[in-house]
DNA sequence: GTCCTTGCAAAAGTTTTGCAAGGTG
DNA sequence: CACCTTGCAAAACTTTTGCAAGGAC
């Protein structure tokens, strides 16, 4: 049970960059300050940062970017595929009177959640110890997909 | 891969609302309409409704309740571990520019959000096709525990 | 009757939208 | 220089808090 490492050394991060601008080009949206900022700041940390985090950070050195900027380029990049959204249940949180345990599905389309009880998922090789350096007291499944109704 | 439903007849609701009952007066709650309409609604339905959800459900039989009611109920459930919160990463989206795949760890305790690049986790037996009705296009395994920093 | 719970109103926090100015390709 | 992108302001939406009235035990 080992935890691997991602490299994250300067180096690294300016070749992800470099990597994120030539995408954009090909993409055919424009390579601004702002943009090369946030998705740097995104490469720099594996700390998931949320939204407000990013803008924080970037204050520091870019005073004048907006929140509402930060904001729209994040969307911008989860629907090009350039990042991805860690919280993948869309906004609200969602409430569960089934306390059996069992994992979820949501339609990527429609964002409803649905209960798998799959018996082939229900004991997962997850350790009930620890894993790095934590104490792990649960784990949950969150599949995506496309239900039929969106496939229509 | 079978998808197996749970059971939701009225009758077996009624057990459930009936169990929530003697559960709230171990615990020292009061049970109130508010309590159990709220709690019936979610034992009623796979759709892990939004607070928002639960209570215009509710409204329609029980106009005068108020959302906040709704909002301090569902939290005051969550602590007594009598429902569960399906988002798991705590409000806000967080971004990740790293599209490798990989799994989260969250600390229940300061919300940090970790990456997971084990061996064993790596390769899940999930369906690479369809579940049920969905055509899987991912998966991603939420762990949740406690992290070293907080338990000190 | 006590004290927890509710509803209202207001505040705080988060995300989205419209529009004019600015910057990239 | 065309038009996408930004920043500002305001609006929309979500969640929390304070407080007095009401209801469960």
């Amino acid at each position: 049970m080992e935890n691997i490492m991602m490299e994250s050394s300067a180096e690294f991060i300016d070749d992800r960059v470099d990597e994120f601008i030539s995408r954009s080009k090909e993409l055919g949206i424009k390579v601004t300050p702002q943009r090369v900022a946030i998705y740097k700041e995104l490469a720099s940390t594996d700390q998931h940062p949320s939204t407000e985090t990013i803008y924080n950070k970037i204050r520091d050195y870019y005073p004048n970017i907006s929140l509402t900027t930060v904001y729209r380029t994040l969307e911008t990049f989860e629907k090009l595929g350039l990042i991805s959204v860690v919280n993948v249940l869309y906004n609200a949180a969602r409430y569960d009177a089934n306390l059996t345990p069992h994992h979820h599905i949501v339609c990527t389309s429609c964002k409803k959640v649905e209960d798998i009880y799959d018996e082939s998922l229900a004991n997962l090789d997850v350790p009930d110890k620890t894993l790095g350096d934590y104490k792990i007291e649960g784990y949950s499944l969150l599949l995506n997909g496309v239900c039929r109704d969106c496939r229509d």
